[in-house]
RNA sequence: GGCCGGUUCGUCUAGUCAGGUCCAGGACGCCAGGUUUUCAUCCUGGUAACACGGGUUCGAAUCCCGUACCGGCUACCA
């Protein structure tokens, strides 16, 4: 398998969505790793031959993405390299030569079907229950009629002449040999209408010359090799080492979609998932190890990674186990680090970022609950801004109206009094209150949570009060007085 | 339908190539308990799987055959 040709790996992403897909953050994770370990390049090659559903801005986008990962690529359309130019579109030229080179040898014919007739075939081929195939039609054409209909400007594809008997196979480090039968193989598109290539014809073309010498890709790409190879065969070219990856899956086992799950990068920075913890999360899927714990960095994997020992199986993809992966890599961060990283990904306004002491007391506070970064406004608001504060919230611990305005009113007048502003003070005096007052901790401790936060969930009490600081509660618990 | 691939706890998986140490191990989730004023963290314990049926063998999650189920592909999309 290990040739000496130095490793070249590629994603080719189509600027045809929103983002990068998941799916190719994965791809692009095994690229990266690989590339790393057999101190290759990994290269990104933009495949923008689909001219119908390109979007504007997706490529820029999803280079971001790229480098937001951390998986930095070292030949691209934005940076360069030998082997460029990086987009298909840029490319136009080459495609038609081989494919006249293909012509030339008999491999590849012109076709000057109709689409309206090429879906009539099918609907008819499908009726009787038949694979839907290229019939032929344009196979046997003589070279005189074809060079006068080329001649009279007549629209045409170019089309990959497929033998009608024997068997292609190819070895896919995943699976091991797949073979597949030559008469069942359509005779596949290269040259479209327009004189754009279809994937199958570029991504040959491109592979070889960039030399690409590993072909990493989804398992969705099975079916479309046979023709690959054949390609390359009629080139006379070597062919490169094949690896499909399992597809990552919805939860009921289909392909990943964005019907059923978020599947843009651009969603999970948005929610404040952190790169490392994408992408240990994607690596557990594709670099299971046995024992211990899953939590490892993208060195590690590099040193421990093994393309051959791939699982052939599609993971459901588990967001729930991203977000405990998440919460883990949160925790791992320095106070001023993740701080900071609200602030920077927007998850905080930068005007309460002035006071970068608060701020870190806050986020100290509310590090160990936080899951994704988007959480944090939500839950600690109140440290930053005056929050509504639901009546019946305060008053459910403590539904008895004159005993509970009794209680908060000492609370109040020895908050007021307490020397030192400081948690250990302010516990010290709470609990005597509380003890005095024969109250249960729960219900004197969550009353004043809920009047002085609004929720029922925040930090430890004594600690949020005294980061809150004295004026603040004061004028909260004062407010709920009136409950 | 055809072709190709896959099948171990709910999920991700270890073990399968070199059959016994696996009445199947780990992680997430879930449940229970501990810590606790809430949530979370943390700690302890628990739950739960070899798709099915035949073989081969002293012995099969592991080898062979068949069946079932799941997925991918089946475009002048990638």
């Amino acid at each position: 398998m290990s040739t000496n040709k130095s490793v070249r790996v590629r994603i080719a992403p189509s600027p045809t969505g929103e983002n990068l897909h998941i799916g190719h953050a994965n791809t692009a994770l095994v690229d990266y790793v690989f590339a790393k370990q057999n101190n290759g390049k990994f290269v990104i090659r933009i495949e923008d031959t689909d001219r119908t559903r390109f979007v504007e801005g997706s490529e820029e986008r999803i280079l971001e993405s790229l480098r937001w990962l951390g998986l930095n690529y070292d030949e691209g359309p934005d940076i360069g390299g030998d082997y460029g130019p990086y987009r298909q579109s840029d490319r136009l030229d080459l495609y038609k030569k081989y494919a006249k080179e293909l012509i030339d040898k008999g491999m590849a014919y012109y076709c000057f079907c109709t689409p309206e007739r090429l879906d009539k075939m099918r609907k008819e081929q499908q009726a009787r229950g038949e694979t839907p195939m290229y019939d032929g039609t344009c196979k046997h054409l003589s070279p005189e009629e074809v060079q006068q209909r080329l001649d009279s400007g007549q629209p045409h594809v170019i089309r990959l002449n497929v033998p009608d008997e024997g068997t292609t196979t190819f070895h896919d480090v995943v699976r091991g040999d797949i073979t597949f039968e030559n008469r069942l193989i359509d005779d596949q598109v290269l040259i479209k209408s327009d004189g754009f290539p279809t994937y199958h014809m570029a991504v040959v073309v491109d592979d070889h010359l960039m030399e690409i010498s590993h072909v990493i890709r989804g398992e969705d790409w099975i079916s479309s090799t046979p023709k690959h190879v054949l390609l390359y065969k009629a080139f006379g070219w070597e062919l490169p080492v094949f690896v499909h990856l399992p597809l990552l899956r919805n939860k009921d086992k289909s392909k990943l979609s964005k019907r059923k799950n978020p599947v843009w990068m651009s969603w999970y920075r948005e929610q404040g998932f952190l790169p490392q913890a994408i992408i240990n999360y994607l690596g557990t899927l594709i670099w299971p190890r046995a024992q211990g714990s899953e939590i490892f960095s993208l060195d590690e994997m590099i040193q421990g990674f093994d393309i051959n020992k791939i699982n052939p199986t599609g993971p459901i993809f588990d967001l729930e186990k991203l977000r405990w992966m998440n919460g883990v890599y949160i925790r791992s961060l320095q106070v001023s680090e993740l701080a900071s990283l609200l602030v920077s990904e927007g998850f905080v306004n930068e005007r309460y970022a002035k006071n970068s002491a608060y701020l870190e007391r806050v986020v100290e506070l509310a590090q160990e609950r936080l899951k994704v970064l988007s959480e944090f406004w939500d839950e600690n608001r109140f440290f930053f801004e005056d929050v509504a504060v639901d009546k019946e919230l305060v008053t459910s611990y403590l539904s008895d109206s004159s005993k509970r305005k009794e209680y908060l009113n000492e609370v109040v007048n020895a908050l007021e009094a307490l020397e030192l502003w400081e948690t250990e003070q302010i516990e010290k005096a709470l609990r005597e209150i509380q003890q005095k007052h024969e109250l249960k901790p729960r219900a004197a401790f969550m009353t004043i949570r809920a009047a002085v936060s609004g929720q029922t969930h925040t930090p430890p009490l004594f600690e949020m009060l005294e980061v809150l600081g004295r004026d603040v509660v004061l004028d909260r618990l004062i407010k709920a007085l009136d409950f």
